[in-house]
DNA sequence: ACAATATATGAACAATCGTTCAGATAGAAC
DNA sequence: GTTCTATCTGAACGATTGTTCATATATTGT
């Protein structure tokens, strides 16, 4: 018995790429089977192959698509502003996109040594786009005086990595609502980089 | 033929952890097989079961050991001083410290998830326990009117984030020394809590 | 020199891995 | 209603997984 159910081939992918995504964020990478996935999306592990030539390709799409949505996101918010108020929203924005995407967010960094090197190429260089935009920001409040930061390079890495830290604590529902949690980080991100 | 070697028990426990150590840390706990592990000791896979029960043994007891000399080592470090001062060698201590252990550091974080739950929460309480220090600190420069923190668990949190940002991209022998790393670092800091 | 012990080998176990593919069937097109 | 095609099943492939164990030997203690 095959096709138990029709026509699913606009169905299937999306679910197969949904049942790949919380199981590597929840497990890695290489602990998770194309039987767990197939499993999951109620289908056999053969039946993937209609939608990604192999595991890794189902990896690398996770995360380019994830990296792409982010950049374009950012892309809607650049304007052009002071360099305060640009980290500010900045600031806010990161918080806000990340949040939204645990899983997404999770992958795309803890699975990295799992792409092979080409894969990892095209990830990175998404990444040192976003990173960027944000040295961007800083340099040009450098510049203008507003900043009093040593090394633009590694704020940058600072920040985001500060930022980042947010996802291993935060919960919806918990103490702090999320407008609250965006006005401390942006409180000390803001102290951190003034003259 | 056995026992090629002599008699290496004294030896080969401390090469089998070694070799775990760089091959998780490169790979992942889940990508590296036992066999893998005692190819790089220069043994047979089955020897590796003369020094440790099975394959979780081996990470918890890496993942133990790294908490257990950082909590070391930084109780070495406390004294009573005041709060700015021991934030500023904590910061200090937390860069050195973990730019020495970089294996020991990736592995403590990235392969949480492959603990068993017994295990997963002794490490955890070693890492609160590593958070409580930082945040001790920062309650009390709060409460001498020092520090201006909306939030200090948070704080805590941002703080040892952003530090272990280094990680990431620093690489010795390049552009910027220990010293100067942990300058920038500390400026960054310092001004972020300060009132 | 001999006995005891610690440490290794190497084969074997069942289970699982990613991937392929011939065959089956449901829905679309006519 | 028939043909065509996209989609899935189910079995199979060889490779690899963590772990066990009977066996062998180098070293230690006497």
């Amino acid at each position: 018995m095959a096709r138990t159910q029709g026509s699913h081939s606009d169905i299937t992918g999306p679910r197969i790429r949904k049942a790949a995504l919380n199981l590597f964020a929840r497990h890695g990478y290489a602990a998770v089977s194309m039987r767990q996935i197939a499993k999951e999306v109620g289908v056999q592990a053969g039946a993937l192959y209609n939608y990604t030539p192999d595991k890794q390709h189902l990896l690398f799409r996770l995360m380019r698509e994830h990296m792409q949505e982010l950049l374009s996101a950012l892309g809607d918010l650049q304007q052009g502003q002071d360099a305060q108020e640009a980290l500010r929203h900045f600031v806010g924005f990161h918080i806000r996109f990340h949040l939204q995407r645990p899983d997404e967010v999770f992958i795309a960094y803890m699975e990295l040594r799992n792409l092979t090197p080409e894969n990892f190429a095209e990830i990175e260089d998404l990444r040192r786009q976003y990173e960027n935009a944000l040295e961007n920001i800083l340099h040009t409040g450098q510049q203008a005086g507003q900043f009093a930061i040593p090394d633009t390079k590694i704020a940058t890495l600072a920040v985001i990595a500060m930022l980042n830290g947010v996802m291993t604590w935060y919960r919806s529902g918990g103490r702090l609502s999320l407008d609250e949690v965006e006005q401390i980080y942006w409180n000390m991100v803001h102290k951190a980089v003034t003259a």
